[in-house]
RNA sequence: GGGCCUGUAGCUCAAUUGGUUAGAGCAGAGCGCUCAUAACGCUUUGGUUGGGGGUUCGAGUCCCUCCGGGCCUACCA
């Protein structure tokens, strides 16, 4: 049994999450997480909503609510949805909760005692119409480049080129559309990560097995041009963790907060000891996940996220937990793995937001059960390429994999059973060549299914799976209980038997791809013993002769023709 | 501009890192079964691995080049 710590990467508080957010990380960390709890492995799984930054407090104000209402509501509101998605985070913290401020500020402090805070002077542009600093991004001009009459002050979105905002003519406020800008004097903090460059290189360098697309961002910040750079981690801001706090080693920096990017992956840790706090447990409850001086020294710490939070986890929250152990007394626990994914399109687009275009999280859930999406997503999990939802391959693809494999399978030997022996497990007959067959079969996929689990390949988790369940059909066409029945009614009493346990084998393994499907079929069979077969032959002899069972629902209803032209319709975005 | 990823059957993806005849699922075709959600099983059609060149006994895999798709490029998070 190991120690297994999953953290998945923080959703954004300012609205609804779209499913390709959903696929890039809360969704395989919880396969993940779900798969090592059925193991037996001890499991801490967490995360948060990411709730500071200026996007946050734009949203709030649109709403007309103070910005701590807003979050507070959204935070419950995407804690409905992670219920509803059956997301098994053992605690779904806040970025903005006390314990996130506390650690925050705690390791700010650490990384000052290490010479790596500096103080920078800089000018930003603030609106007077808005009363606050714009973030480079929310001022809109004319392109000095191209003429573009859009451009952001980052970027130009027309020619690509990066500007500064100072260079834009006729820059605006994106928010009011104010031309009443004018450039402040403010200071802020920097991380000097760049002191730990050569520090983070060799780390990266020593992990084993990383996706390309982690190491690749990772090498390209390390090294592209000047290499890595220092960066700002406070914001003229009211929203977030105060810079200034009893005990800051810096001055003057009255108003201001830590960037979000700062805070927000300390978050991880603060959840754990949110966690700790809301189980009535003590410091050394969540310590002994997060300090290796503290219990953490033997913790498998695996993070999921989508390819935009690359360089957050692989530089900037590294560089700050190792300069906080500057002096060797915090030892904190370095994330072990990092599994990457691209992005999800949309029909041939991209998901938007704005536009409405695509399924958001709580769409999804109001037309179709949890594990439709789940199996679809997972089995489609854009590991190494951007991939595609479209509705006819959605249709298909649930409907071939769920109904008709699984669930049809469920149906027929249930049904049969009912309508032969009664719902009980049936009694008599022996197990023959072809049922010893069948646990070999069994026992090879499932040996293959739990290595690529095990090694997070979660495409091939959801082929191998699939698989498992085909043995199923092709042993039942073959032992042909129903032709049995006529001639040998004792063996097919054995026959169906071993389909049952069959049936509680695969909703055992099933688990962690589809949950509810899962638990309905355990009730049906009234069994509650999860335990993982890691005997194939004891695992298909645990219902006993003489054990009563209902026949269930129909397990996953098809998916129309009509429903998805009528989805496919809603939800285009182009009302 | 720079960097990285990618292009394999109509569709979605594999191919043990250079090694026999490039494999699965879906879709299509045929047969079988009749327990089951018109479900299941078996068989089968289908590829000049984006184009071209090169290295090698041998290339989907390595190199060059051209074409196409995508991502990142540090103040959105």
């Amino acid at each position: 049994m190991a120690r297994i710590l999953i953290t998945s990467a923080l959703p954004y508080i300012n609205g609804i999450k779209h499913l390709g957010n959903l696929v890039g990380s809360q969704l395989p960390a919880d396969l993940y997480a779900r798969y090592c709890r059925a193991r037996g492995h001890e499991v801490m799984f967490i995360c948060a909503t990411d709730e500071h930054g200026t996007p946050a407090e734009l949203a709030a104000a649109k709403a007309g609510k103070p910005v701590a209402q807003y979050c507070a509501e959204m935070h419950s509101v995407q804690t409905e949805l992670a219920n509803g998605f059956k997301l098994s985070f053992d605690h779904y913290g806040r970025s903005s909760s006390a314990r996130n401020h506390t650690l925050t500020q705690h390791l700010a402090a650490r990384l000052a005692a290490a010479g790596l805070i500096e103080e920078v002077a800089e000018k930003q542009v603030y609106s007077n119409a808005d009363g606050r600093f714009l973030p480079d991004r929310y001022i809109e001009g004319t392109c000095p480049n191209c003429g573009y009459e859009r451009a952001r002050g980052d970027q130009c979105e027309n020619c690509t080129k990066q500007l500064d905002p100072i260079d834009l003519i006729n820059p605006r406020s994106a928010i009011s559309g104010s031309t009443d800008l004018e450039v402040r004097d403010t200071k802020h903090l920097f991380l000097r990560q760049s002191k730990l460059r050569d520090t983070l290189d060799q780390w990266i360098d020593s992990q084993q097995g990383w996706p390309v697309l982690t190491t690749s961002i990772a090498k390209k910040w390390l090294h592209d041009g000047d290499g890595l750079q220092d960066r700002g981690i406070t914001r003229d801001l009211d929203w977030g963790v105060p810079v200034q706090f009893d005990g800051a080693p810096w001055q003057g920096m009255d108003g201001k907060v830590f960037y979000v990017w700062f805070d927000a992956p300390i978050e991880y840790i603060a959840a754990t000891a949110e966690w700790a706090d809301a189980q009535g447990l003590d410091d050394s409850a969540w310590q002994r996940w997060w300090r290796e001086d503290m219990g953490a020294d033997d913790v498998r710490y695996v993070q999921f996220m989508g390819k935009d939070n690359v360089p957050f986890h692989t530089l900037s929250f590294p560089a700050t937990l190792m300069g906080a152990n500057f002096d060797k007394s915090e030892p904190w626990k370095l994330v072990d793995y990092i599994k990457s994914f691209n992005y999800l399109n949309y029909d041939g687009g991209q998901f938007s937001t704005s536009l409405g275009r695509g399924v958001f999280m709580d769409q999804a859930l109001s037309i179709l059960p949890a594990d439709y999406w789940r199996w679809w997503l997972l089995s489609h999990a854009p590991e190494n390429n951007d991939s595609e939802f479209t509705w006819e391959n959605f249709q298909a693809s649930v409907n071939k994999d769920l109904a008709d494999v699984l669930g049809n399978l469920v149906s027929r030997v249930t049904k049969f059973c009912r309508s032969k022996f009664g719902e009980v497990v049936p009694e008599g007959g022996a197990l023959g060549a072809r049922e010893a067959q069948l646990v070999d079969d069994l026992a090879k996929g499932l040996d293959s299914y739990q290595k690529v689990m095990d090694a997070m390949m979660v495409r091939r988790s959801a082929q191998d799976l699939r698989a498992l369940w085909v043995l199923g059909n092709e042993y039942l066409q073959e032992a042909a209980p129903w032709s049995t029945f006529k001639t040998d009614p004792e063996s097919a009493a054995a026959q169906i038997r071993l389909s049952l346990n069959l049936i509680r084998f695969y909703a055992v393994i099933s688990q962690p791809f589809i949950p509810d499907a899962a638990a309905r079929v355990m009730e049906a069979i009234n069994c509650d013993d999860w335990s993982w077969p890691d005997d194939v032959a004891s695992a298909l002899n645990m219902l006993p002769a003489g054990h009563a069972f209902t026949v269930p629902e129909v397990l996953f209803a098809k998916i129309t023709d009509d429903q998805r032209a009528e989805w496919e319709a809603q939800f285009s975005g182009q009302t």
